[in-house]
DNA sequence: TATTATTTTGCATACGCATGCAAAATGACT
DNA sequence: AGTCATTTTGCATGCGTATGCAAAATAATA
C-alpha cells in the first residue's frame, strides 16, 4: 500500500524539526514565515496532510460530531442533515453518521463512543436515560434534535425543537376559524415527544374553540400506515370528518393521496388537510399543503451553538432546551378562515423553556 | 472534563497487563477465557471502550468510509445514503459525510484525506482526475456511485451505476410504442455522466423507431429549473410535444405539476411523462410516475464489494465499472403501448463493462 | 556594540493502543 | 514425575502528532 507520509518525512525534506512541521499546520502557532514556507512546499511535494487520528489522540478533540438518524424517507431529516453538515463543515467539524432503525441503542452507543466524537446530535429514537448517562460519563455533549427526553427521565439533556404545542394549537384555531366542526387527528409515533406535543396543543386549541376531536388514528410517521389510518377515519360516509390534522407532512401527503385517489374525496372541498414540518414537497403543486414550518436555519444554529458551548467550556454548562417558534404556512390543502383566526393568545411566540439544571456533573 | 478511561486503567483493575486488555477486545486474539472475563468485567465497571483513533493509528485502518454528497432534496440520495450506511455498519464501518455544493474539491480532498478514511464513495460532483490521482497516491480506494469519470480522463476509478443508456432506450421504445410521435427531453445537468448516457440512449432508441426528439430543455436536476424548462417546451400550443422523458424523477414531479396546474394539461391524456430513478415518491398517488428503477440493493452491494476488494488485498485490484440493469416501472403518468413494445434487442440486460486497467499503481 | 526583550526552534515526551518476541503457564503424553 | 508441544501472558516498542521547556536566533533598545 501507499507509504504514509508523516510530518517527519516533511521535516527531513524541509530541513526543519518535526515540531516545526506540526506548528506550520496549526494556525496560531509560532513559526517564522520562512520555515512555514519551506514546510508547506515540502508538504505539497510529498502530498502530506496531518493525520487527524494522531492529532485527536493528543488534542483530545476529533472534530467529529456523531449524528443519529433513522428513516430518511421523510425529507425533513435529509434536509436537516444537509444543513447541519454544511454548518459544521464551516467550523472544521464533520458528521459521522449512525443509522438506527431498531432501537438497539446499546451497540449504537458503544460504536459512537469508540470514535470519541466531540458531540452527538440525536435525531432518531429517544435517548434512554441510561444512555444519556453513559455519554455524560464520557464527557460527550448530546443535543436532541426535534425531540426531548421523556418527562421524568433523570438525565437532563439539551434539546432543540419547534414549539410543537403552539403549532398544534394554531392549526386547531385555523381549522375552527374556517368553520370546521368535525376535526380529526392522525398521530405519528405515539411515544414520540413531537407527536405528544402536537396532539396536546391541537386538543387544547380545539377545546378553546369549544370543539373536540371527532376521530383519531395512528400513522406512526409512516407513509403506508398513514394511508390505512385515512381509510379507517374516512372509509365510511357516516360521520366523516371534514378536516384532519396530520402529525407530519410526510404522512399528510399519503393522506391526501388516499383521500383523493382511493376514497374519491376532494381536498379541500370535502376535507381540509393540514400537516407539520413544511418539507419542500409541501409547496409542490400536487399538494399545496397548509402546514407548520419548522424553521431549520435557527434550529441548526441553536444546535451548533449548544454544541460549541459545550466544546468551549472547561466546565460543563447546564442542559438547555431551546424552543423555536413555528410558522403557519397557509396553502390550498385546507379551507381558509373567513375572518382572520381569533386566538386568545398568539400561537407563535419564541418560547425558551426554563433551563433545566444538569443532573450529571463533570468528573473533574 | 471526563477523565478518559484507557486500557491501562482496565488492566490495573483487572490485574492483568495492558496487552491482555487489548487482546480481550480484539476478536481472534489469544486470551484465556478467565482473563477475558476479568477484563470485560473491569471494562464494564469503568465504562471503557477502545479508542478508535489510537487503534487506527496502529492498524492503519480507520473503519471509516468517506461519502461525498451534494443536494439531498432529491430523495434518491438520502435513500441510497441510508442503505449504504446500514450496510457498512453491518461490517463495522461507518460513514463520514462530506457535503459538496460548490465544486471546491480541493479543500474537500484535504479534509477527507486527513481522516485517513479507508475508502471514498463519491455520489456528488465529478471527480477531477487530479483528485483521483491524489486519492490513489494516498492508497485510498474510490468508488463513484451513480456516475463515471468523464471519458478521456487518465485516472481509472471504479464506479457503480445503472445502465442509463439502456434505460433511456427502453423509454424511447415505450413511448414510441404508445404511439407518441412528438417526444421531448428535459435534461439534468448536461455535464453529468448520468444525463449524457440517458440522453444518448433515449435518442438512439428514438432513432431505432424512426423518431427524432422534437424538443429539448435543460432542468439541471433542479426542481425550479425543471419547471421553467416545462414552460419553455409546453408554453405555446403550437407544435406542443405529447410526451416527455425527464432525466430524473425529482424533475419529473416538477414537470407534472407544471403541466397540470400551471399549463392546464392532463397527464397522461395530453402529455405522457416518464422519469428516471424510481424514488419512493414516484409510487405516490399524485404522480404514479412511469420510470426506470435504479436497483439500490445491488448497487449498494456492488459498492461495498468493490470497497472490500480494495481493503482486503495487499495489492490493488484494477478499477472496475459495474453496470446494473434498470427496470422500466410502468405506472399511470404515461400512455401505455397498445401492443407490447417491440425492441430490436432487450433493453434491460446485465451489462458488465470491460474491466478498465488501473492506471495508477500502488506505491509499494 | 552591548544588553535585554521577544520570537523561533529543537528536543523529548506522551497520547492510547496493537503487536512481535520471549518467558511463563498450561496441557498432553510417556 | 519428566519431557515436550501448545497456549497464554507480559514487556517493550512504535504508530503520527502536539506541546512544555530550554536553547538558539532574532529584534529592540540603550
Amino acid at each position: 500500500m501507499a507509504p504514509t507520509v508523516t510530518s517527519r518525512n516533511v521535516a527531513r525534506l524541509a530541513k526543519v524539526s518535526q515540531s516545526a512541521v506540526s506548528r506550520a499546520f496549526t494556525p496560531g502557532r509560532s513559526v517564522s514565515e520562512k520555515t512555514r514556507r519551506k514546510v508547506l512546499d515540502a508538504a505539497r511535494l510529498l502530498g502530506y496532510r496531518p493525520n487527524a487520528h494522531a492529532r485527536s489522540l493528543i488534542t483530545k478533540s476529533s472534530r467529529i460530531i456523531g449524528l443519529v438518524l433513522s428513516y430518511l424517507e421523510n425529507l425533513f431529516y435529509p434536509v436537516a442533515l444537509e444543513q447541519l453538515a454544511l454548518r459544521l463543515q464551516r467550523d472544521g467539524y464533520h458528521v459521522l453518521l449512525f443509522i438506527n432503525h431498531d432501537a438497539n441503542a446499546d451497540r449504537l452507543v458503544d460504536e459512537i463512543l469508540q470514535y470519541h466524537v466531540d458531540g452527538i446530535v440525536l435525531a432518531a429514537s429517544t435517548l434512554s436515560s441510561r444512555l444519556a448517562g453513559e455519554c455524560a460519563a464520557a464527557g460527550i455533549p448530546v443535543v436532541l434534535f426535534n425531540r426531548v427526553m421523556a418527562a421524568g427521565s433523570d438525565g437532563a439533556v439539551s434539546s432543540v425543537r419547534t414549539d410543537n404545542a403552539a403549532g398544534g394549537r394554531a392549526i386547531a384555531h385555523f381549522l375552527a376559524g374556517a368553520g370546521h366542526r368535525r376535526v380529526a387527528f392522525i398521530a405519528g409515533n405515539e411515544e414520540s415527544s413531537t407527536n405528544l406535543e402536537r396532539e396536546r396543543g391541537f386538543l387544547a386549541g380545539l377545546a378553546e374553540t369549544g370543539l373536540k376531536v371527532c376521530g383519531r388514528a395512528v400513522g406512526n410517521y409512516d407513509f403506508e400506515q398513514a394511508r390505512r389510518a385515512t381509510h379507517q377515519l374516512f372509509g365510511r360516509p357516516a360521520g366523516r370528518p371534514d378536516a384532519v390534522f396530520v402529525a407530519s407532512d410526510h404522512m399528510a401527503f399519503s393522506v391526501m393521496d388516499a383521500l383523493r385517489f382511493e376514497l374519491g374525496l376532494r381536498v379541500p372541498a370535502d376535507v381540509s388537510v393540514v400537516g407539520f414540518d413544511n418539507v419542500p414537497q409541501a409547496a409542490w403543486g400536487s399538494y399545496q399543503l397548509t402546514t407548520i414550518e419548522q424553521p431549520l436555519a435557527p434550529m441548526i444554529e441553536a444546535t451548533v451553538t449548544l454544541l460549541q458551548r459545550y466544546l468551549a467550556g472547561a466546565v460543563l454548562p447546564p442542559a438547555e432546551n431551546v424552543v423555536v417558534p413555528g410558522t403557519l404556512v397557509v396553502r390550498e390543502s385546507a379551507r381558509r378562515p373567513l375572518a382572520p383566526a381569533r386566538m386568545p393568545q398568539p400561537a407563535r411566540t419564541a418560547v425558551r423553556a426554563p433551563r433545566t439544571k444538569a443532573v450529571w456533573t463533570p468528573a473533574t
